[in-house]
Order: C-alpha cells, then sequence, then structure tokens
RNA sequence: GGCCCCAUCGUCUAGAGGCCCAGGACACGGCCCUCUCAAGGCUGAAACACGGGUUCGAAUCCCGUUGGGGCCA
C-alpha cells in the first residue's frame, strides 16, 4: 500500500469568476478545505480566469469575500501572483511543446465546418462523434493541438465517491489541448495547473466525471502521476434541475445578506451530501474533525431553504450573547434602524430574540422596538385592549412601576402578579396589555424582560404614550 | 442521440444480506407547557421507483426498465 503522508495533501478550488461564488461551488469548496483541515494538508485556491472576457476583477474580489465570510481560509493563492490562469500562459506553452516534441499531441487544420458535418453525421448514426484523426500524421507546424488518445482499451477513474468508473476510449477523441489562437481548453489548462500545483485530491463537481479519462490520458501523456479524484454530486433546484438563478438566491452573498450565520451555512452546505450518523449540528471544529470523503453521499440533494434556515436558529441559539450581538450589528443599520451602542446590553437583548428568529435579519425585525418607539399599534389589538379598561390599568401600572424598588424581569414579574390578583384580573390582561403599549405588537420576548431591558424611563414613557392615546381618542 | 453518474418519507439522510413490517432531522398535523409569539417536550401521518434474478433470507448483490442529472456542442 503505497499510502501518502497525511501532511502532504494538497487540494485546490478553482472558481472562473465570471459571477459570484454559487452555493454549489462553495459546498465543493468547502469540502476541499474540509478535507485539507481535516489531514492537515494545504487549501489553494486558484482563479480559472482563462475567459477574459467574462472574467472580472470586481468577481475576483467577491469571490475573495464570499471564501472569508464562509471562513474559508485558503493556504496558497491570491493575492499571490501565479494563482491566476492569465499568470500562467507559459505553463501551457511549455507543456503543450513537451507533448508534440513527444508526439503525443499534433496539429489539426480541420475547419470547423467540416468537423460539424462530421458531428452531424455520427449523430445520425446514433454514434459518439469522435474526430476523425484526420491531421495525426500530416507533421502540421500550426493548428489547433489536439492530443493523441489510444484507439482501443478504456481508461478507469477510480473515483473515491463513486468507485471505479470505466470509459471505452472509442468513445474518446483526440481532444483538443490548445486551441488555434493559442489559447488552452479547460481540460488542458486544468490538468497542467494540477500537476504544477502538485494535487493530490481533486475533489470537484460531478460534472467533470466525464472529463476525467481524458485528462487521465493527458497526465499519462505528460508522464505525471495521477492524483486522486472525488466527484461530488450536484445542487439542484426543488425541480431537480441544476441549481440556479432562476431557483432564487443562488450566490453565498445572497445568504450572508439573508442573515444566515456563516457557521450555519457552513454547517448546512457540509450536511447536503455529507453526514455523520444522526446528527445534524456540526461545529466548524466537529466538522473538520469528522468528515470524511468516504461518507459523501454519491446522489444529488435538492438545496432546501427551510432546513437551512432551521439550521441557522439552531445556530444562533447556540451563541452567547455577545457573539450573536456582534453578528447582528450590521443588520440593524441595515434595516434603517438606530444602531445600539452598548454592546452588552444587545447581547441580553438578542438573547431574547433568538428563540423568535431563524435568521439575522429577523432577528433585528422581532427586535425593533428595543431601540425604536412603537411607530403604530396593531389596529385589532388596540381596539380590543385600549379602551376606558385599559386606559384605567395602564394608569396603575404606571404608578406601580414607577415606585418599584428595583427594576428587573423578577420584580416586575412579581409586581404585575400583585396587580393582577388585586384587580382580579389573568396575567395575560395587563401583559398583553403591556406588550401593546410598549412593542407594539401582540407578540414579543417575555414582557418582563422586554421592560427590564427597556429600563423604567423608557417604560413609563411608553406606557403613558400609550394612555395619552387612548384619552385623545375617547 | 452516444457515453457517464444517480435512484430510501415532500426534502436532507441513516442503512455497507438477517439488528428494518426501515431510524434521525426539516417541513406538516395533534397534545402538553405558557403573559403573547416563539422555543421546548410528547405524539401522528409520511419512503426502500418498477420488474426480473442470486440467496434459507435483500432497502442492501446482479441484470433490465423507467425517471432524473451530467458530459460531448
Amino acid at each position: 500500500m503505497k499510502t501518502r503522508p497525511a501532511s502532504s495533501v494538497r487540494v485546490r478550488f478553482a472558481p472562473s469568476p465570471t459571477g459570484h461564488l454559487h452555493v454549489g461551488g462553495a459546498r465543493t469548496a468547502l469540502f476541499n478545505w474540509l478535507y485539507a483541515r481535516h489531514h492537515g494538508g494545504v487549501f489553494i485556491l486558484r482563479i480559472e480566469d482563462t475567459d477574459r472576457s467574462r472574467s472580472t476583477d470586481e468577481n475576483i474580489a467577491a469571490i475573495l469575500e464570499a471564501f472569508e465570510w464562509l471562513g474559508l481560509s485558503w493556504d496558497e493563492g491570491p493575492p499571490t501572483p501565479g494563482y491566476r490562469q492569465t499568470e500562467r500562459m507559459e505553463l501551457y506553452r511549455e507543456h503543450a511543446q513537451r507533448l508534440v516534441a513527444s508526439g503525443r499531441a499534433y496539429y489539426c487544420d480541420c475547419p470547423p465546418e467540416a468537423l460539424e458535418r462530421e458531428r452531424q453525421a455520427a449523430q445520425r448514426r446514433g454514434e459518439t462523434f469522435r474526430y476523425s484523426g484526420r491531421c495525426r500524421d500530416r507533421g502540421l507546424r500550426a493548428g489547433a493541438l489536439r492530443l493523441r488518445m489510444p484507439d482501443q482499451g478504456a481508461t478507469a477513474v477510480n473515483d473515491l465517491i463513486h468507485g471505479p468508473v470505466t470509459f471505452e476510449h472509442r468513445q474518446l477523441d483526440d481532444w483538443i489541448l490548445v486551441r488555434t489562437d493559442g489559447t488552452p481548453t479547460y481540460n488542458f489548462s486544468n490538468v497542467v495547473d494540477d500537476v504544477t500545483m502538485r494535487i493530490t485530491h481533486v475533489i470537484r463537481g460531478n460534472d467533470h466525471l466525464s472529463n476525467t479519462p481524458k485528462q487521465l490520458l493527458c497526465y499519462e501523456a505528460l508522464g505525471y502521476p495521477v492524483p486522486e479524484f472525488a466527484h461530488v454530486s450536484m445542487i439542484l433546484g426543488p425541480d431537480r434541475s441544476r441549481l440556479s438563478k432562476r431557483h432564487g438566491a443562488t450566490s453565498v452573498q445572497a445568504f450572508r445578506d439573508a442573515g444566515i450565520p456563516a457557521d450555519a451555512m457552513v454547517n448546512y452546505l457540509a450536511r447536503l451530501g455529507w453526514s455523520h450518523g444522526d446528527q445534524e449540528i456540526f461545529s466548524r471544529a466537529e466538522l473538520i474533525e469528522l468528515f470524511d470523503i468516504k461518507d459523501v453521499a454519491a446522489s444529488a440533494a435538492i438545496f432546501d431553504r427551510t432546513k437551512l434556515e432551521w439550521l441557522s436558529q439552531e445556530h444562533m441559539k447556540q451563541m452567547d450573547g455577545a457573539r450573536l450581538a456582534e453578528l447582528a450589528l450590521p443588520f440593524f443599520a441595515r434595516a434603517g434602524l438606530p444602531v445600539p451602542r452598548d454592546q452588552a446590553w444587545l447581547a441580553r437583548v438578542v438573547d431574547t430574540l433568538k428563540e423568535r428568529a431563524k435568521t439575522l435579519v429577523e432577528l433585528v425585525e422581532v427586535g425593533r422596538f428595543y431601540v425604536e418607539r412603537p411607530p403604530e399599534y396593531e389596529e385589532k389589538a388596540a381596539q380590543k385592549l385600549f379602551t376606558a379598561e385599559g386606559a384605567r390599568r395602564l394608569d396603575v401600572l404606571i404608578e406601580r412601576l414607577g415606585s418599584l424598588p428595583d427594576f428587573t424581569a423578577e420584580s416586575l414579574e412579581r409586581a404585575y402578579r400583585e396587580l393582577t390578583e388585586a384587580l382580579g384580573l389573568k396575567l395575560v390582561d395587563l401583559a398583553q396589555l403591556s406588550r401593546l403599549a410598549v412593542t407594539g405588537r401582540t407578540a414579543s420576548p417575555p414582557i418582563f424582560e422586554v421592560l427590564a431591558l427597556l429600563g423604567r424611563e423608557e417604560t413609563l414613557a411608553r406606557l403613558g404614550a400609550a394612555r395619552a392615546g387612548i384619552g385623545s381618542s375617547r
């Protein structure tokens, strides 16, 4: 058994900066990252920007930002030079020359129209189109560069997830390594990059499984050792087609902006296709500890936003208030609300909110009354509670709360219960009245905690405002 | 169209021949708890795509069919 020293694992994720980081890509990246971290290896980020027309620096920046947000740190990659394909052209040229020199590749000047005709003819015959090899022995010095493929036999991909997958060589043709204009094709630059970066494990999307035998033959022609391969299944939309924009938000940024904590996103993505018994909730450290390629499922998975949001809430519930407050802070400003200045206070506030929100956006929405007075009262509830009797009760409450020795949740609850009894009411009568007056709504965290956090002054002001509102409208 | 991959509750999955008349989780229904809403607890409904084999025995192995996905452009 030839096993590599654990520390020599080198994996990479190679996004093409033609758009934002997609959740499918993010999951593939995560699996690579987890694999590297689990084995104490190296995680490399490589930018496949050979498609110059669609690759932009803004997209690269956005992708790096998404990685940073997700907490997927890379050991090699930008901004260090040499990790963008456009900077590696010389490498592709050199390798192409080697293949020409060794006779493993040859130039072809077949006109595209002729190729197209052959392709259609093959279609009609119900066969795989395979380049005829017309230029194989013409000794051309220019044109598109093709790799000479074996006509017989088969190549097996020993996939870590799928097991052995064999491809008949008769299905493969002399594919193009370098186009007539000198640019390398995806399959070629990919091999050269992986080989020169000494990648040991290629963990990538299932959509590349069909390309793998071609690449394998290219490694072989170049005389390089072959890495291990693991093809991860695709992420699908609810209609079982490949997840795309038309299924709604798919970029990692969109989930960040929707208020999903990064740890929850990572947890969800990991669980999509990977599992560890019955466990659903994983910390980052647990994922690194437990992740193994062999536990990755071979079948495609549908992206389920509802479950992601559940996990989001689970992670928020497990976070301590200070951490959650830190994460929530930017969302106040984004909601157009005053940004709380007292972090310790905010930590206590979010503790009352986290069981009531699935995302940070919801957290702020459901707790906005902490930082702004109710701009209005829920109509139906106001009609029911802000009556003459309600006004009388508010008066009693204002008086009683004004003279409470200390304004804590405990003392407030005691006072409310005493008052309830004295007035011959149920706690709910006073609680809902206060809740509406103070938050403008009928649903909120426990009212005594809310009042304590608001403080005596603010509480009395809001109760008073509600009381005054009744007076004027009667 | 050819080739390749995949196939357990609506969804994510456990299951690597008997432990499974299939377990967990999300979502959904009911009940409990309760100052509201949540959260939580209990509970219910819900799946081995189909057909052939192999085997004493198959969700698990093999073949085919069907369906979905991908690559070839």
